[in-house]
DNA sequence: AATGACGGCAACCGCTAATGA
DNA sequence: ATCATTAGCGGTTGCCGTCAT
């Protein structure tokens, strides 16, 4: 009765959506045909814009928000109808793992401001960055994509299932450990994520790698966000949890199946231990999350050990958002459209991380300090949250390597408490490191070490990291020169342990075209922009070709600066 | 066959950034 | 520099069809 009523007598706005006719009543709800024969008709003469004027012009008694959603999502040509392809739903989680909840730049259908523009025209004059279109899903609209999202939140939500796969994960916190080599610590994710910047270096830097094959290593600030909201929302007790609320165990099954096929498939094949991931998934899930899982591994297989690491990237996003109330507080502002409960938030600790631990992190966080001579005054991290701990963690592991600085005896650290803590996983040298630079360096180690092994396992093929103390992989890859090949086919968490300063110094030393291209550019931005962009985009390109030390610095500055670039829209 | 749960989708709402006067 | 307007984004809501019970 209420739908018929409804169509019968569409809603009637009341106001909110302009009231551009002062006064008049503007019709609500669904469209009809004739109504999308006007404003189609109003387009076509008018074209696109100044959505208030509809109504006067064509009579169409819709405010102007809604004729423009209503063309932007159903009428404007070179629409894509129709279900998501494989493709695209790769891309979709790809994109999210990488952007958070920016359905707009995933539809590539964002706007771009006069400056962004310039640069814009900087891509298209630079030839080494002609691949910078980044044609996310082009004929889909952000509505689409985000309701797909928010769909497969659900459903993933239902089968016990992670949010992202696994090897997005791990991917993921790949380049988001990479990243936290070159990102200052007092630009804290939270600055990056609200300024939408991490569209220009990502375009540019993916381009150069693409075209030219120079940069063995590639800087994306993006992927803090990247990161960041894979783990808020694998962290969110929402999102993560394995306990799905009265579904049975079939139905789970059968949706955790059916979404994408393909892609499980593909993962599967990829990573099999997704294929384990599932099959225990529900043999465990009616167990208490926090004491189920992660699984107790059996340390003698290395197969459950594998398994064990690669939860890890689960097991840390549990532990580690229960250290700090900002990430708390930035996990609900990222969280697209599902809320978690308040309540849960209090039973994160409990889960995988010893209140000692979480301790110890929370001072750290609110006492940054420095250690073994090494100055950590700008890689202190803002109080806001475990990640910028991990990247506090990570920039002092490259310090430590570049300075090879003098390892103070078993002090007592929190380090020993976090030693005492559920995170007695495997030690590497990440720990050697660790013991004398940051108090909460154990915690991260562990997660380290978890990834090692996790991306040793079920990635590379590489053996688990041994359960004791002696130094192993890390330093033998560090010490070598880093070929864009050696990388790529280095452990997972190798590349962590070569500092990236020392990625970008061997790659700069061995003369690699990219510094001189590199200053073409940099007079080419000069030329284009002669603003005040000019002078902060020089400084910042400049200093990055100078010296590998000054990646920090200069990294940090791309936060300033706009935050699209699609080829798409040049002329 | 009836009912309820669920998924998918379209549309709306509130807020903010961009733009122009 | 300030203010008003516009455009756009992300989150939320509600309708409707489908499926399972």
């Amino acid at each position: 009765m209420l739908s018929k009523n409804r169509k019968e007598l569409p809603l009637i706005d009341d106001g909110n959506c302009g009231d551009a006719d002062g006064g008049a009543l503007l019709k609500k709800g669904p469209w009809t045909s004739a109504e999308d024969a006007i404003l189609i008709d109003y387009v076509k003469k008018h074209g696109e814009g100044n959505w208030n004027a509809v109504q006067k012009h064509s009579g169409l008694f819709r405010c102007g928000k809604s004729c423009r959603l209503r063309w932007a999502n159903h009428l404007r040509p070179n629409l894509k109808k129709g279900a998501f392809t494989r493709e695209e739903e790769h891309l979709i989680i790809e994109l999210h793992a990488k952007m958070g909840n920016k359905w707009a730049r995933m539809a590539a259908n964002v706007k771009s401001s006069p400056k962004v523009k310039k640069i814009q025209v900087l891509v298209n004059l630079y030839p080494s960055s002609s691949s910078i279109a980044h044609i996310r899903l082009p004929g889909r609209t952000d509505n689409e994509i985000k309701n797909y999202w928010n769909t497969r939140i659900k459903r993933r939500q239902r089968a016990g299932l992670p949010l992202y796969p696994p090897e997005v994960c791990l991917q993921a916190l790949k380049e988001s450990h990479r990243t936290s080599a070159v990102s200052g610590g007092d630009k804290g994710t939270h600055d990056i994520l609200q300024n939408n910047t991490y569209e220009i270096p990502d375009v540019i830097f993916d381009s150069l790698k693409a075209n030219q094959n120079v940069l063995p290593y590639v800087p994306e600030l993006p992927d803090i966000s990247a990161s960041c909201m894979m783990m808020k929302v694998l962290g969110s007790s929402q999102y993560s949890s394995f306990m799905p609320p009265a579904i049975h165990r079939q139905k789970r099954l059968r949706e955790s199946a059916a979404f994408s096929p393909g892609y499980t498939a593909a993962v599967k094949n990829d990573c099999p231990l997704f294929e384990q991931f599932e099959d225990n998934m529900f043999d465990k899930a009616a167990q208490p999350f926090g004491q189920s899982f992660p699984f107790e591994p059996d340390p003698l297989t290395k197969k459950s050990q594998s398994f064990s690491a690669f939860q890890g990237s689960h097991a840390l996003s549990h532990g580690n958002f229960s250290a700090s109330e900002p990430t708390l507080e930035a996990v609900k502002l990222e969280l697209p459209s599902l809320q978690y409960p308040e309540t849960e938030l209090e039973n994160w600790g409990t889960l995988s991380c010893s209140s000692s631990l979480l301790e110890s992190i929370d001072a750290f966080i609110q006492s940054p300090q420095t250690t073994s001579g090494v100055v950590l005054d700008s890689l202190s991290p803002r109080n806001s949250g475990l990640l910028d701990a991990l990247l506090h963690e990570a920039k002092t592991l490259s310090s430590a390597k570049n300075h090879a600085s003098d390892k103070s005896s078993n002090s007592s650290t929190p380090c020993d408490i976090a030693e005492r803590s559920n995170f007695n996983t495997c030690e590497t040298e990440w720990e050697n490191y660790g013991e004398t630079l940051s108090p909460m360096c154990h915690s991260a180690t562990s997660f380290f070490s978890e990834s090692i092994s996790a991306s040793g396992s079920s990635l590379d093929e590489q053996p688990p990291a041994e359960t004791s103390t002696e130094p192993h992989t890390k330093s033998g890859s560090s010490d070598h020169v880093l070929t864009p090949e050696v990388e790529k086919e280095a452990p997972f968490w190798s590349d962590g342990s070569c500092p990236d300063t020392l990625l970008a110094s061997n790659w700069l030393e061995q003369g690699s075209g990219y510094d001189k291209d590199h200053t073409i550019m940099i007079d080419a931005i000069a030329t284009l922009l002669g603003d005040d962009l000019s002078g902060e985009y020089r400084s910042m390109l400049a200093v990055t070709t100078v010296s590998s030390q000054a990646w920090e610095p200069s990294w940090c500055a791309w936060n300033n600066m706009p935050a699209v670039c699609q080829m798409s829209e040049l002329p």
